[in-house]
DNA sequence: CCTACCGATCGGTAGG
DNA sequence: CCTACCGATCGGTAGG
C-alpha cells in the first residue's frame, strides 16, 4: 500500500455528526419513531451502537437532535421568495409566484414527511413539536406578514391586519394540496397544472379582499 | 344464586364487535400503530387474544377495520350543517355559522388524532389512507360544493366553480387552527374567540370574492 | 470501539 | 361432537 493517506491510516472512518443526523433523519422519516432502530442508524453510519449512544444518550435525544437540526437548516427558506415579492412591479404576478414558491417549498416529500413525523410524535414530544411549529410555520408566516405590511404602506394592497392576510394567503395556496398529500404519503406531489390552478384561484380570492 | 339470569350463566361476557372496535380505536389513537398492542386491546375488551385474532386475523386487519368503521360512522357529519346553510335567509350569517360548524367538527381531539394516525401510517397503509381522504374530506367538500352551486343558482353568491369556492371556504375557516393543533397534540383546541375571529375573516374574504 | 448479551415485550399460535 | 375461550408459550427483536 502507498503512504499517500496519512490521516486515519488503515481504518475507514464512520459518519461524522452531520452525516449521522442525516442518516438518522432518513431512518425516522422512513419507519417512524418506533419503527426506526438505533442499530440501523449505527450500521448505516458505519459506527457502533456504543459510539452512537455516546453522541446521543437515548433514542429520544437523537430524535430531538434530528428535528432541531432540520428546523435550523430550513429556517430562512422562504425569505428569498418573500423578498422577491417586495422587489416586483406587478403585485398580481408577484403573488402568483409567491404562491407557487410556497407550494414548492412545503409540498416536497421530505418536508411533508418531517411534518407528519413531528405530528405523529407531538403527544410524546410536545416541546419538539412546539419548537417546530414556532420556528418554521409561525416564523415564515410572520415574515410574509411583514412583507404585506410593507406592501400596504406602499398602497399596493389594502389591509390593516397584514398577519391575517398572510395566514389567509398561505392557506389559500397551500391547504388543499397539503391536506391531500399529508394523507397520501406515497402519491408524490400534486401535478403542476393543478398547483397552478390553485395558485391562480388563491391570488384571485386574495386580491378580491385585499387588492388596492 | 338466583336463576334470574338464564343467558350466559356464570360467565361474564366480553366486549362485542362494536365495543372491540371502539377499544382498539382508543388504543391506536393513544399509542400509535406500533405502540398499540393486541394484548392491551384484548385485555380492555375482557376477551382472550385468541378470540381477538379470530375476529381480526392480524394487527393490520384490526387497524383497517378501526379506520373504516370510523369513516363509516362519521360519514355524513357535515350534512346537517350544510343543509342549514340552504335554509337560511342571511347568507353572511349562515356562512359564519358554517365556518364555526366546520371548526367544531374537524378540530375535536378524536378527529384530529385519527387524522394524524392515518397520516402517520399512510405509507404502510396507502389504501386505508386513500379511502379515508376520499370518503371524509373529498366527500364533505363535495357536499359543500353542491350547496354552493344551489346558492349560486338562487343568486345568493356568484361563482361558476362551486367546488373551488367550497375548497377555499373550507381552508379559510379550518387550515390555520388545523395546522396548529395537528402539531400540538396535547394543546386541546384553540380558544373559541380565536376561532370566531378566523371564521369572521374567512367569511369576509370569501364574500369579497364570491358575494352577490 | 465492538461483540455479546440483558430484561421486556411484541404479534401470533399451540394444545386442551 | 362442536363452539367459544383459556393459560401458556412460541420465534424474533427492541432499547440499552
Amino acid at each position: 500500500m502507498s503512504s499517500d493517506v496519512i490521516r486515519r491510516p488503515g481504518r475507514p472512518r464512520g459518519a461524522d455528526r452531520g452525516e449521522v443526523l442525516e442518516i438518522a433523519r432518513r431512518e425516522f422519516l422512513e419507519h417512524g419513531y418506533s419503527g426506526a432502530t438505533m442499530e440501523a442508524v449505527a450500521n448505516a453510519a458505519r459506527i457502533s451502537k456504543s459510539s452512537l449512544y455516546r453522541e446521543y444518550a437515548s433514542k429520544d435525544a437523537l430524535f430531538a437532535a434530528v428535528v432541531t437540526d432540520w428546523v435550523d437548516r430550513g429556517r430562512d427558506a422562504m425569505a428569498p421568495t418573500v423578498a422577491a415579492l417586495l422587489a416586483a412591479d406587478d403585485v398580481r404576478v408577484a403573488l402568483r409566484a409567491l404562491a407557487r414558491g410556497l407550494q414548492d417549498a412545503v409540498l416536497s416529500p421530505p418536508v411533508l414527511q418531517m411534518r407528519t413525523l413531528v405530528a405523529a410524535e407531538a403527544s410524546r414530544f410536545p416541546d419538539i413539536a412546539a419548537d417546530y411549529v414556532a420556528r418554521s410555520w409561525e416564523r415564515n408566516i410572520g415574515i410574509l406578514g411583514a412583507a404585506f405590511a410593507e406592501l400596504a404602506k406602499r398602497g399596493a394592497i389594502r389591509t390593516d391586519a397584514p398577519e391575517v392576510a398572510a395566514e389567509q394567503f398561505t392557506w389559500l395556496a397551500l391547504a388543499a394540496p397539503l391536506n391531500r398529500l399529508t394523507l397520501r404519503a406515497g402519491a408524490g406531489r400534486d401535478p403542476v397544472d393543478r398547483l397552478e390552478a390553485i395558485a391562480d384561484e388563491a391570488v384571485a380570492t386574495f386580491l378580491a379582499r385585499y387588492g388596492a
